[in-house]
DNA sequence: GTAGGGTTAG
């Protein structure tokens, strides 16, 4: 008790007279950790004031304030007749922690009681606070009815609900007759579009912001990189830094993010730079960022080190951890930080399943994969989603159990998508399975799933095995049955500037010397005994695909700049959206032998250092 | 004495 304010000065010194609940209420305010209130409450009942409802109330947004719902709403029920400001506090205090249902339950509770309690707008901006959308439209006539949809608050706080719920027309009609717009209601508006991927419209309100602070900023570049346009994200950055806008915590998270999905290590490391030399708390979220930009940029050393050094490890810290070790191929690392988790009884979630998969599928480690994804049910009580099947289908597929691989497809609870499928397929041609593939690609042509790619995969097996009358029935069925899959794409950063290549790329300025440097590339594998495969196979696929069949795969386009515009002997580093073929994975072998090049890859699924003619992954991907 | 906008992993 020696140790607060409270207790030596006012309360327990015999020679002063009894504290005045005011003394106390202010005391209450300035309590600085959960065992000072604690204290404090004890000396309250002591002193018979825990009828007191100021005093009350009081304890009860500290507790709130401290995460302690518990005592909050203990401290709620013993105050006789609540008035409608401790109403309001304890309705917040649950909407902060994402009890909606039960910030509902009490409102009605206060509007249907005997002596009802007139809620105010204070208490529908607390009871609107992320709430869900069925909820903003429930409580939306109660707010008209009440006449509180003039004021700023309510209202912005209808348009968040609106806008985060998805019902964007609903959000910007309430938003367009605003009587005036604030920073926080444009906020709002532009929070909505990004969070469903408008982001010209969200971008067009951002544009013609007259005052910005660092949310909205960090708003907009969030929006461009969780939708798959780092490079905006960096641009958007950039202009942010131009007009001197401190950056946070929250905005170095998102660009880190798009560091990685580009790539970028030399970007990554300068936000990472930035955070030490301006003193950034270095939390959760952002060493978290950190792991998986450095992991994604080919740096798997900095991750390591960042996650040893990390305060506070959460699960997500964990499985980005554990998700960068399956991307190069540490399966053992991974398993052992797996293990780790389990001992320490922390709560899995469906992400570390899909990590440690992985890595399991990268190793070809069949036994323990599926040791692992039976107990997801068993033991984690985690239902299993598409992509843990799809890990499972690549797991056993790659290491050569087919038959294994379909029948977990064919009784799986959810519906097969393309990539599984697509996966499925891929690991018939690997073990040149030209019967299971059959079977697969008929199955999928009489269910209207088959594109462009189900055709050419299953082209390719009959081309490799040299049943040229296949290759010619599947060119007549691609003619038929149209359907176009995800266009490859390959990114290299030279000096800072991100080029991207799709395939047959003809638009890069460079494009003729990058199309020369193929040819010599070709003619250098072929001296080394290598005849590409798919050339073979793409010859009169239409009018389109004859355009395509001149076509090179966009990493071949992306290495052959690397190597005319990066100096003798560096590394050529890749990024490509979908994985990397069997031929580009051939050819590039060759290549780094040939030049003398480290060549890092990293497809969709891992990533592929190539040194002297040999890839880390052991050809086994 | 009570209110509105932003955070990570496949």
């Amino acid at each position: 008790m020696l140790s607060t304010p409270f207790s030596t000065t006012t309360i327990t010194s015999p020679s002063t007279p009894p504290p005045s609940p005011e003394t106390v209420a202010s005391l209450i305010t300035t309590s600085k950790t959960i065992q000072q209130l604690l204290q404090i409450h004890a000396a309250v009942i002591r002193h018979g004031f825990q009828n007191h409802p100021i005093v009350n109330f009081k304890l009860q947004r500290s507790y709130s304030s401290f995460n302690r719902l518990d005592q909050s709403l203990a401290l709620f029920n013993l105050t006789p007749n609540p008035n409608v400001f401790f109403y309001t506090s304890i309705i917040h205090a649950h909407t902060a922690g994402n009890l909606h249902l039960r910030g509902v339950k009490l409102y009605i509770q206060m509007i249907s009681q005997n002596e009802v309690v007139e809620p105010n707008e204070f208490t529908f901006s607390a009871l609107l606070k992320g709430c869900c959308l069925e909820t903003g439209r429930l409580l939306h006539p109660h707010v008209i009815k009440l006449g509180f949809d003039g004021n700023m608050h309510v209202r912005t706080a209808l348009v968040d609900a609106y806008s985060r719920g998805g019902d964007l027309a609903s959000a910007r009609q309430l938003f367009d007759e605003m009587p005036e717009r604030s920073l926080v209601s444009l906020t709002s508006m532009i929070t909505g579009y990004a969070k469903h991927g408008d982001l010209v419209r969200a971008r067009a309100l951002f544009d013609a912001m007259t005052e910005r602070d660092s949310v909205c900023w960090n708003v907009m570049i969030g929006g461009y990189a969780k939708y798959g346009k780092p490079t905006d994200a960096l641009t958007l950055f950039r202009d942010m830094m131009r007009v001197k806008m401190d950056p946070d915590e929250v905005t170095l998270v998102a660009v880190l993010s798009a560091c990685g999905q580009i790539g970028s290590l030399e970007s990554g490391r300068w936000i990472h730079s930035y955070v030490k030399n301006n003193g950034i708390h270095m939390n959760v979220h952002l060493g978290t960022a950190l792991i998986d930009m450095y992991s994604k940029s080919g740096s798997l050393k900095d991750a390591e080190l960042i996650f040893n050094k990390l305060k506070n490890k959460d699960v997500i810290a964990y499985n980005s951890m554990i998700t960068a070790y399956a991307m190069h191929g540490f399966a053992q690392e991974a398993l052992l930080l797996f293990s780790n988790m389990c001992r320490m009884h922390t709560r899995l979630t469906d992400v570390s399943f899909v990590g440690i998969l992985n890595a399991c599928a990268h190793s070809g480690l069949v036994s323990i994969g599926k040791g692992i994804f039976l107990s997801m049910k068993g033991k984690h009580k985690i239902e299993p989603t598409i992509e843990h099947y799809g890990c499972m289908v690549n797991l056993l597929g790659r290491a050569g159990y087919l038959e294994q691989a379909y029948t977990l497809v064919k009784n799986m609870k959810v519906d097969p998508d393309p990539v599984i499928w697509g996966t499925l397929l891929d690991s018939c041609t690997l073990h040149r399975n030209v019967r299971l593939a059959e079977e697969i690609v008929k199955f999928l042509v009489d269910h209207n799933l088959a594109n462009s790619g189900t055709y050419i995969l299953l082209s390719n097996l009959y081309a490799a095995t040299s049943d040229w009358a296949g290759v010619a029935r599947m060119r007549t069925m691609m003619k038929d049955h149209m359907v176009h899959k995800e266009p490859g794409c390959s990114s290299i950063e030279v000096h800072n500037k991100v080029h991207e290549f799709v395939a047959g790329d003809t638009k890069h300025p460079n494009s003729e010397k990058i199309y020369m440097m193929l040819e010599e590339v070709n003619g250098w594998v072929k001296d080394h005994g290598y005849s590409p495969q798919t050339d073979i196979v793409l010859h009169d696929f239409g009018k389109r695909e004859r355009a395509r069949s001149l076509e090179v795969h966009s990493e071949k386009l992306a290495i052959a700049f690397g190597l005319i515009s990066t100096e003798a002997g560096s590394s050529i580093k890749i990024v490509k959206n979908l994985r990397v073929c069997l031929d580009c994975h051939e050819v590039t072998k060759l290549i780094s032998k040939i030049t003398g090049r480290r060549i890092v890859v990293r497809d969709r699924n891992r990533f592929h250092l190539f040194e002297d003619g040999s890839c880390s992954c052991g050809d086994y991907w």
